[in-house]
DNA sequence: TTGACATATTCCGATACAGGTATATGTTCT
DNA sequence: AGAACATATACCTGTATCGGAATATGTCAA
C-alpha cells in the first residue's frame, strides 16, 4: 500500500500548502479560475488540478457562468479537522492549562470525599 | 516533482490516520512503544516508522527508561494546523454566522454614517 | 466559421510513501 | 556470555503524487 491519495479525505488534501492558499484566496469568495491563477502566481493546469482534488473532498463548490468557472469554498469539509486538532489546544493554550489545574483540583476533592 | 515528504511539516506527518491515532493514544500521557502497538494492533515496525516521522515533526518526545523508549506528546507542533482550520470555523459554526451578522451590520452603518 | 478566451485533461518523469518481512541495535537478567 | 526482550532500521514492491508541457473541451464574438 501507498500512502493515502490526496483525495482520501480532507486532511489529505489539505497537507499540500499550494491547496491551502487556494482555500484561503477562496475564503475571501467565489472566484473565476483565472483570479487564482493571477493571485497566486502558479501555472493554470495545476490550479484547475488543485481544483479537482479539493473538490472532490468536498471544501468547495463549482458553478458556471459564460466560460468561467466560479469557484467557492465549502469550509464544511474542514470540520473533522478542526473537530480533530482543537483537542490539543490546551497544550498550548494558557487557558486550558489553568482549566486542567481547575479539574484537577475537583478531582482532589472528591476523591477526598470519598475515601472519608 | 513529488509529493511533500510525511516529515515536511505537521499537515503531512498527520494526513495518515495511524499517526493520528497514536497521537490520540499519547494524549493520554506518556507510552512505550509496545503499549502503542498493543492498543491499536498495528505491527511493530510501522509503529516505530510512524513514530520517527511524528518525532521529526515535533509531535511526539522521547525519553529513554531502560529497553523501552517512552513517547510523549507534544501537542506545539499540532498549532499551526490548529491556527490555520480555525479560520474557517465560520463556515459551520451558527455562533460564527450570528457574529458575521452583527459585523456586517455595523458596516453598513458606518458607510451610511460616511455618505451622509 | 474562425479565432480568442477559459478551463480541464493527458502524458511525462522523478520521488517517496506505506505495509510486510527480516534483521540490526541495545538492554536486562541469569 | 547467552537468552529474552524492546525498539529501530533496511529492503522490497506497488502506487499515487507533483510540476511542466501539450492538448482537448467548451463558450463567446465577429
Amino acid at each position: 500500500m501507498a500512502r493515502a491519495a490526496t483525495t482520501a479525505d480532507a486532511f489529505n488534501a489539505v497537507a499540500e500548502p499550494r491547496r491551502r492558499e487556494i482555500l484561503d484566496v477562496l475564503a475571501g469568495g467565489e472566484r473565476p479560475v483565472n483570479d487564482l491563477v493571477r493571485l497566486l502566481g502558479m501555472a493554470q493546469p495545476q490550479v484547475s488540478k488543485h481544483l479537482r482534488v479539493l473538490r472532490e473532498v468536498g471544501a468547495v463548490d463549482v458553478r458556471e457562468q459564460g466560460r468561467q468557472r466560479l469557484y467557492r469554498l465549502n469550509g464544511h469539509a474542514l470540520k473533522p479537522i478542526h473537530d480533530w486538532v482543537k483537542n490539543y489546544e490546551r497544550t498550548w493554550s494558557e487557558r486550558f492549562e489553568a482549566l486542567d489545574v481547575v479539574l484537577e483540583d475537583l478531582k482532589q476533592k472528591e476523591e477526598g470525599n470519598g475515601s472519608e
